[in-house]
Parts: C-alpha cells; structure tokens; sequence
DNA sequence: TGAATGTACGACTAAAAAGGTCGGATTTTC
DNA sequence: GAAAATCCGACCTTTTTAGTCGTACATTCA
C-alpha cells in the first residue's frame, strides 16, 4: 500500500541526473541509458515533465531535454500529480465511483486523512528528497 | 499512486462501528450489514485485526469481536501495516526485489523519504482520523 | 449432545491496474 | 532530404487487488 510506482521513480532518476549534470540538454535515451530504464518508458515520463513546464524539450538533431524549473519549488506532491495522474487517498475522493459512496461511513474521515496526507506531501520539495 | 485499499477501507469503517457504539460485541456479518461490504472480506479483516490485539474474538451463539485496544494508541501505520502486510514506499525497501538495485541512483533519497512517509503515518492514531 | 452461530483459513477466480512495447507522426538540424 | 530527436495513440503482458467458495474448528444454548 502506498507505493511509489515506476513513473515516479523513473521521473526521480531523471530528475537526479538533470540536478547533477550540468545544464546542456539530455536525450531521451540517454538519460535511459544512465538510469537503466526502459527507453519509451523514459521519454513517457521526460513528455509529461516536459508538458507541465519542468523540463524544457528541444527538438531537432542535438535536441533533449534541459531542466527548467527550480527543484527546490517542486514538491514531492506535484511530482507525483504530474507523473501518475490521480491524487487522493482513496478512489471516491476523486473517481466518485464508490459503490458505498451513499452510505460510506468514514468519507470524512478519509478526507480528514487525505488532506492531511496531501498536505505532507506538499511539504516535501523533491530538492529536500535529494539532499537528504 | 499512494491509495487506501479496500481492506484498509473496510477496517477503518469496522474500526469507526465499534468506535461508536457500546461496548457489546458485534458479529462479523453485523459489521459487514453495517458498513455495506462484502461479508467474507469483512470477516478476514477482523481477524486480523482480532489476530493483532486491536479486537478481540468471542466465539459461540452470541459470539463477535469487540473493541480491546485504545485507538488513540493505534496509528495509521500500524493500521495499514496489520491489514495488508507491506510496508515500504518502493519495492526495493522490502522485497529487495528490483532489478535496477545495484545500480539504482536514487536508493538513498528513495530511503530518505520514505522514512518521512512511516514518520508521518505512524504521527496519526486512528482517533485523530474520526475525530477530525 | 447436537444444532446453531460464529471464528479461522486456504485455494480459487475474476477484475483492475501497472508496466512495458510497437508503430508511426512531427519537428528541427545538418 | 536524411538523421536525430520529441511526441502520441493503441496494444499486450504481468501483477495486484477484490471477492468467492468450501471446509474445519470452537462455543453456546436448548
């Protein structure tokens, strides 16, 4: 339960590599090759960082990707809201899909916790992460 | 990403139901009519609840669960670690299973965090998340 | 003592999500 | 125009989750 999936842990791979390289632009595939993961899952992940302005993608014969926004100013919750699409503790918070939704007698409380959850989460910037 | 599953659910609406009724104890498929989840699974959980010293199993013709541990003492952790098993943020933390181990760049942060994260879940008791 | 009620537990099936792959289109540079 | 790169949709496979079934065991009460 709870678990960091692959995207996000592809996208902190990424992430680090951009932190610590220096500021040219990375391909797709190399920065597959230094994370040992899979090429198209990789350029997947770099896309979406790229489309929600933390990475900057260049096209063309040298193109790749160069990192854009302040790490410091990324929080793990934004991160994991980009990566992975859905937020929220449990399905009906955001789907409204539970069967039990009527008589569901802890939605309150799951809201109380999941605020509480988004809200650590929030705290936490992905610098912070690197850094111990 | 980071959802409450089903069981953690079911244990939380169970947990809530003794929470605020008398202290008589209640039958498994009193809970399961109560909550509106499925009798068997319902079942399951308070075992294992009942297996971890939170309940307590009475058997015979009038015979349930009742309420046994303080849940101003029972953090959100403990719950989710009784009910389905796993902890951890990544795989790597506890199955030592991941293929990129020995050459994973991100180990340390992964760690970092996710001892944030226990930290975090272990601050809150199942009180707190009912009494809002 | 035996029937009713309930817990305990393993094996199985079906549905959903995660992870990864393939093929092709678009954009830029040389 | 070819090469190298980003982009994007559809598909497949594996794993996980959710739920069911069947059975054995414990206790109470008539």
């Amino acid at each position: 339960m709870s678990k960091l999936n692959k995207k996000v842990e592809y996208a902190l791979m990424a992430l680090k590599h951009f932190a610590e390289g220096d500021d040219t632009t990375v391909s797709a595939k190399d920065i597959a090759e230094a994370t040992h993961a899979p090429a198209e899952v990789t350029a997947r992940v770099l896309q979406t960082l790229s489309s929600h302005g933390i990475l900057k993608a260049e096209y063309g014969l040298h193109g790749g990707y160069r990192l854009v926004k302040d790490l410091a100013k990324v929080s793990v919750y934004e991160l994991m809201n980009i990566v992975d699409g859905s937020t929220g503790l449990a399905k009906c918070l955001s789907d409204k899909e539970c069967d039990l939704l009527k008589n569901c007698t802890i939605l309150t409380p799951v809201e109380n916790l999941n605020k509480k959850v988004q809200d650590f989460y929030k705290s936490i910037s992905i610098e912070e992460v690197f850094h111990v």
